[in-house]
DNA sequence: CTCAAGATTTACCGATCAGTACAGTTACTG
DNA sequence: CAGTAACTGTACTGATCGGTAAATCTTGAG
């Protein structure tokens, strides 16, 4: 049991789950996509569900660790980078083989509020949440909570249109919402 | 062939798929759930994916009929149904059995574009964009479609909050957030 | 080399998946 | 009443689901 093995494991199966979703996966896709046996895959993993957490938590951790990182190489100031976040967000609607986000395709597939992946979902949105709230803290802005809660709308509604092809620019058109947003709570001050 | 037995199978088959999952409902639990036998629903829908898609057909005709018209109650100009959308919208999240878009659950679950249903769900979000731009057209702004596209980013993103719990009323933050685009988006004019 | 301990594979479990063959039942026609 | 056409229920198909028992292979110690 090496234990790069098991990470292997995780990657090739964030990879199928979000592709592929996760009630539509089978374990035994999943075995023969990664060439190792069920047995195997089973010493690792206990169930099913216990893999999709491992595959979301990689996903948040990978996910949030480029998107911020992204953000900070597009803008040095906490308040310009309240809008680049919005271009970042178009680069990854702009990727090959994007396909909406993990967390809120997890949540509707496993809907329940107490279920554990729904929950971990959620963990995931209140991270991001976290980190923008802290931007609009550090740039000054009064009730940076609020201003944070409104510019996730934004955020989430335009991941929603890019899967749903409402839009072009959908992150574009967010950032130019954001932008609005951003001026009238910089006036409130 | 009853014509209203169909009815009846839709309806139940779209109170299922909302609460529990289009994969996860299973035939047998809808045959169980409607006291029908399995040749009789299969003699009504060819597959499972004609029912879905009567389902949508059902959920995307009684959704928009029932939201249009609580707008239209709640507020009489189109300038004020602009805003108003949102409360709509909040009344929404706190009906009991609220468990987000039934619409961006398909699509969640049927990811490829090309798919019927991925396709079908994308034609109610559009549906909902052309009634929000024929509000921002009637009440007088210019670009329309931009600022209805604005604000579905808003909605949608509110609908992912109250699914997600990242806020206590998302419905709210919206329509705050809407109130600055709109002000902001007159004053061009 | 021998031999045990751990890891891996094969083959399988019962349950459930979407979908169907066929016999039985009903309801309308003459 | 008989005949028939439409409908319904039972019981089943092969495939796949998540998960596992027992056999096989690998490895390191003595």
């Amino acid at each position: 049991m090496r234990p790069n093995k098991k990470d292997e494991l995780v990657e090739k199966a964030l990879e199928v789950f979000y592709r592929n979703g996760f009630h539509a996966t089978g374990m035994d896709l999943l075995v023969r996509e990664t060439c190792v046996s069920k047995t195997s895959m089973y010493k690792h993993f206990r169930t099913k569900e216990e893999l999709i957490l491992a595959a979301l938590q990689l996903r948040d951790l990978r996910f949030r660790g480029w998107y911020t990182a992204r953000v900070a190489a597009l803008a040095t100031t906490p308040q310009d980078q309240l809008l680049v976040m919005f271009d970042a967000l178009g680069e990854w609607f702009r990727e090959d083989g994007f396909c909406g986000c993990m967390f809120v395709k997890a949540s509707a597939e496993f809907q329940h509020p107490d279920h554990v992946i729904h929950q971990q979902a959620a963990a995931h949105k209140h991270l991001l949440l976290d980190y923008v709230t802290g931007l609009a803290r550090a740039a000054g802005y009064p009730d940076p909570e609020t201003l944070a809660r409104q510019l996730l709308l934004l955020k989430e509604g335009a991941i929603t249109a890019a899967v749903m092809g409402d839009s072009a620019d959908p992150a574009g058109d967010a950032k130019a919402a954001a932008a609005i947003l951003l001026a009238a709570a910089r006036a409130v001050a």
